[in-house]
DNA sequence: GTGCATGCAAATCTTTTGCACTCTT
DNA sequence: AAGAGTGCAAAAGATTTGCATGCAC
């Protein structure tokens, strides 16, 4: 709905809610303000849960924290990762200036195996891709990349 | 371990199971007759499991489903992915004929948002990447690219 | 005041694990 | 015979949901 917006604070989080007719709510915004201060690692429901309860005053429930993450996914203000028996992860959608149309946009993530870091690796590389699926029938709607590994702190 | 087996072919799984120093079992046998038999998709543990019972005359636990399919996908017989929120997903490992070195390969998929049918989508085109990620000392072990959108069929 | 959002608790789904028993080697 | 593998049942972890209450608008 609001691809373009960059989310990073929390006036313009309020105005992307009230414009996707959401209410502003403590929950809302205490998962916001988690996802925001940690915005350069993907976090799992529990994980901002907890830095919730640590790292503000409010307290709210876990299934909320599902909910509010769900309702952020689905207005586009998330990245969402899931690794191999783990726990979904959410990050703030950062749009960066390579970033023509965020409909086209995609990140890459590298996570290392020993320390679990996941970082972003960089530019997308997948469009000629995309335009070769599009020649054969398939409409993208969306894409994501894993690569896996050792990160050079753990090599 | 051997990885550039094409595990088409019980007789073939048998004697992998025999080199990785694992008995063979009917429980293991079964899996594997089914990811043969359906090797063109991916099938989660409870798919294996319930075609385990309804093609076969053998019946097991689900657990064993469990351990083998992880057994599986320890000596390299597997392709592992997972969809967001979905349980995790097995396929026979197939080394096609662009798989010079199959430590290199990597499999592509798409998948139908509609018809939640995954499909591989062809060659590899990360080995740029790939390289540029070892010159900047990350050791890269593994990777999956997943593509959502509709698929031809759908669309 | 209206109804969306939350808290709480229970349910669901996926996967793992302890233990005794069984079957492969 | 030895011990790897299995069945069974229970546990654990992640996520969802029904319902009554509370808060944003």
């Amino acid at each position: 709905m609001y691809p373009h917006l960059m989310a990073k604070h929390v006036d313009e989080f309020k105005e992307v809610l009230q414009e996707n007719k959401l209410r502003v709510t403590k929950s809302r915004l205490a998962v916001f303000t988690i996802l925001d201060k940690f915005s350069d690692q993907f976090l799992s429901p529990d994980e901002v849960f907890d830095l919730i309860h640590s790292e503000t005053d409010y307290s709210c429930d876990r299934a909320s924290v599902y909910r509010v993450l769900a309702t952020l996914a689905d207005i586009n203000l998330l990245n969402v990762t899931q690794f191999q028996g783990q726990a979904s992860k959410y990050q703030i959608h950062h749009h960066t200036s390579d970033c023509g149309d965020c409909h086209e946009k995609h990140e890459h993530y590298f996570k290392c195996l020993k320390c679990d870091a996941i970082q972003p690796i960089g530019d997308c590389f997948i469009d000629a891709k995309i335009k070769e699926l599009a020649k054969k029938g398939f409409l993208t709607l969306g894409h994501h990349l894993e690569i896996t590994g050792h990160c050079p702190s753990c090599n």
